[in-house]
DNA sequence: TAGATTGTTAATCGATTAACAATC
DNA sequence: TAGATTGTTAATCGATTAACAATC
């Protein structure tokens, strides 16, 4: 176990050794090596031996990684054994979409409060859960402890969102308006805009 | 100008460029900085002149770049300036939310075929577009001559779905599936999983 | 034991940043 | 001209990969 800072690269790797892991536990298959990894993830399984030996020791020489207890140790270094509250700003089409995604997430993070402006929306249920104006949103973050903040409103309304998320004191926010926004430094925001993952796309056709 | 090959994350930041750019361009800015960029993007302003310069000389020294000069070059790096047709599987709440930032992309791209084989789903229509069942998909690829493939079906259909894709002819695939499909090697493939995202971001919680 | 596979070091590769001459 | 800012080289930093002793 080391106690260098492990880079971004690194972390997003985990949650998708930790999908395919938990594909395996389905299948009840016991055990797997850096090769089988690799091979199925398109990475070098030198890289992936040294990603999981940052945190710990969890392979057996010879054999592998036990698959349960990878799962296990991969859910612990994510946090994704704690309970999170996740809220969710802006209740379109992509709102809904992602308010969705809370039954396939097995883990304990949860989209727990939704917040959207425009009077047809207050009101209005998704997945059993109620949209609040955004005036409430502070309170609720507090009272709700609230964790994470997810931003599906247009672009030019995203920095106002994430002022009040940081007002209310989320500790990361998860973008998805395709704007950069500005946040105190200890708040950590990613970006998941996918006009820009389309765009970037079209550079590699063929001409 | 360079001929050297250009890296991922290069070609990953032009999309965050012209988004800015073209915000600027309506503000009816006539020139900008890499130090402005550099500013408004949190990236070091060296790196955004080298990034460009690999491009081609698009400033002046002294003045900085042209703003509507420089879209215009960004968007012919990313074959924007082209019209791309992009087909569609799976018109559940994401593909439908993806349908509707049609609008929004104010470039060549757009969603022009939305396949689904659920039958409640086949003949409705999403923005004006009826959703077909999928043995029409690879028909529809060449006939429309469609280049770009987006995956919003369940990881378990993703494979298939992306087989499909390629039995057609597609040039590119983005992929909303939380799984790692596997392609002949000259097709490309972003994932756009924001699940993988937001386990990350858990990462970074205080504790 | 022999074969397999880890954890880790060293080597390589690539990306970012600093610095500055050129020049608007 | 003086100040600003590019394009580009060199320096730095960081990430990936290869190799192998340790060991199951």
């Amino acid at each position: 176990m080391k106690t260098e800072k492990i880079s971004e690269a690194v972390v997003r790797r985990l949650p998708v050794y930790l999908r395919f892991l938990n594909e395996l536990n389905m299948k009840n298959v016991q055990t797997v090596s850096s090769q089988d990894l690799g091979n199925k993830l398109d990475l070098n399984p030198a890289q992936i031996r040294k990603d999981l030996a940052y945190f710990g020791e969890f392979g057996k020489k010879g054999i592998g990684y036990d698959v349960n207890y990878l799962i296990e140790k991969i859910r612990q270094i994510l946090k994704l054994n704690q309970d999170i509250a996740v809220a969710l700003v802006g209740a379109g089409n992509l709102g809904r979409a992602l308010c969705n995604y809370n039954v396939y997430l097995k883990d304990n993070m949860k989209i727990t409060a939704i917040f959207d402006d425009s009077p047809d929306k207050v009101g209005t249920s998704i997945n059993n859960l109620q949209v609040h104006p955004m005036k409430e949103l502070v309170g609720t973050i507090r009272e709700e402890a609230i964790r994470i903040g997810i931003i599906t409103v247009p672009a030019s309304e995203a920095q106002s969102v994430a002022d009040e998320f940081v007002r209310g004191g989320v500790e990361a926010i998860l973008n998805f308006a395709p704007v950069i926004i500005k946040v105190p430094m200890h708040i950590r925001v990613h970006n998941a805009d996918f006009t820009t993952d389309l765009q970037s796309l079209a550079y590699y056709l063929d001409e």
